[in-house]
DNA sequence: GTATACCGTAATGCATGCATAGGTTCGCGT
DNA sequence: ACGCGAACCTATGCATGCATTACGGTATAC
């Protein structure tokens, strides 16, 4: 078992890392010099730099020329900016999507991921909510065939992730949210295509406004 | 004159591989292994590699384990990809900038860019007018305060560029894109945010229908 | 002539070496 | 005690070394 998927060291680095950062187990701010997480990863320096690359790339960390590598801080301006681009995107997403006919089949995911959620709401079970409301959205481009919005879209989940999962025991119980993901795929399996974009766009709007107004309202200027 | 904005060789290939790319001396599918890269660029393979991750998340190359680098073609299912993203967050560019009511000065670089267009088009000089097209929407990209957008954009606009150049010389003269970009400019200036989202919104929808046809009739698969 | 197996070649993935240049700290002078 | 400077330390940027392994070509067998 040393070949297979050829998981490379960077590849692993990468995914480490990113976890860690997705985690907030290193949190925004936390900084370290290569040598240091390459010590950590049991590596050399070599596939770290490489993965620690891929990261700036996606978003994740900055590489400060003698300091080493900082986990960004999301600010609510970051914030806004993903936002804004999600809600542009997304409803284009689920568009094309209602418009490419789905079978039942192809939507079991989605279906199943709505079903979670509302049992996690009704359980006020918080974190599970969360996680089936990532799975909805990443199911969701997972059948979008324009792989570009993918990748972009889901780097940005992965930019917004943590702030998401501390705001969540700030606001409301996400009754609204959950039923406007049932409405959405709804609307997807009716293939109606106008209708899908509007709603998501709505729900993205809605979700846009109430993370701000947290973000404002507790004075958290970084995540 | 050596530290200053700190040139380092990684910059230096990565700039010198992407302009390599756009400029079409490295044509699509064009493969080479990352000694040859470095041999050319007169340095060790350290930083050419570091380069070579930088353009695979850029989209320009593809990272083949023991075949080397080799320029992605783009298809004409990329370039419906492209634009379908494009469409969805130019306009939404534009319309912010339009919120924004940037002073004429700030639209200076836009106005010119369009008189260019205008003025190049008139005398039928289509490199010209490409060069102008590119700095519109560029400069317009650079007055949005959404940063990601404007990289996420910029991307794109680079992964297109080649094909965008091939095809500027089998389409009929841009009549009605030039006229576009001048009632774009009219409607930002207006402060008129849902009009310029409209009209932006249409401009890409034409333009990507124009580009794709042009791809389908001279049976363009990749370029 | 075609298919297969073997071998040589060479590219990669990673480790390590090394010079440079920032940052830090400690000590000195005031 | 406080400010300033010099020496040290260490991170980086890059070069190089090295084992592994895929690829291509050739020779052999059918």
């Amino acid at each position: 078992m040393k070949q297979g998927a050829t998981v490379t060291r960077v590849d692993d680095a990468y995914e480490r890392l990113k976890d860690e950062i997705l985690q907030n187990r290193m949190p925004p701010g936390f900084q370290a010099p290569e040598p240091e997480i390459a010590l950590r990863l049991g590596m050399s320096r070599t596939p770290v730099r490489e993965a620690l690359i891929r990261l700036e790339a996606s978003g994740l960390i900055e590489l400060i020329p003698r300091r080493g590598a900082r986990v960004l801080p999301v600010s609510p301006t970051d914030m806004r900016e993903i936002y804004e681009i999600l809600t542009a995107l997304e409803p284009e997403a689920a568009a094309g999507l209602a418009r490419s006919r789905p079978t039942a089949e192809m939507l079991a995911g989605l279906a199943e991921a709505t079903d979670e959620m509302e049992a996690a709401l009704e359980r006020n079970d918080l974190e599970a909510w969360a996680v089936a409301d990532d799975a909805y959205h990443r199911r969701l481009l997972a059948l979008n065939e324009n792989r570009r919005l993918s990748a972009i879209v889901g780097s940005l989940f992965d930019q917004a992730h943590r702030v998401r999962m501390i705001t969540l025991r700030l606001r409301a119980p996400p009754t609204e949210s959950t039923r406007e993901h049932r409405e959405i795929l709804h609307h997807i399996q009716a293939g109606n295509v106008e209708v899908t974009r509007t709603v998501f766009r709505h729900h993205r709007e809605r979700a846009a406004r109430e993370l701000l107004s947290i973000l404002e309202n507790y004075r958290l200027p970084g995540l």
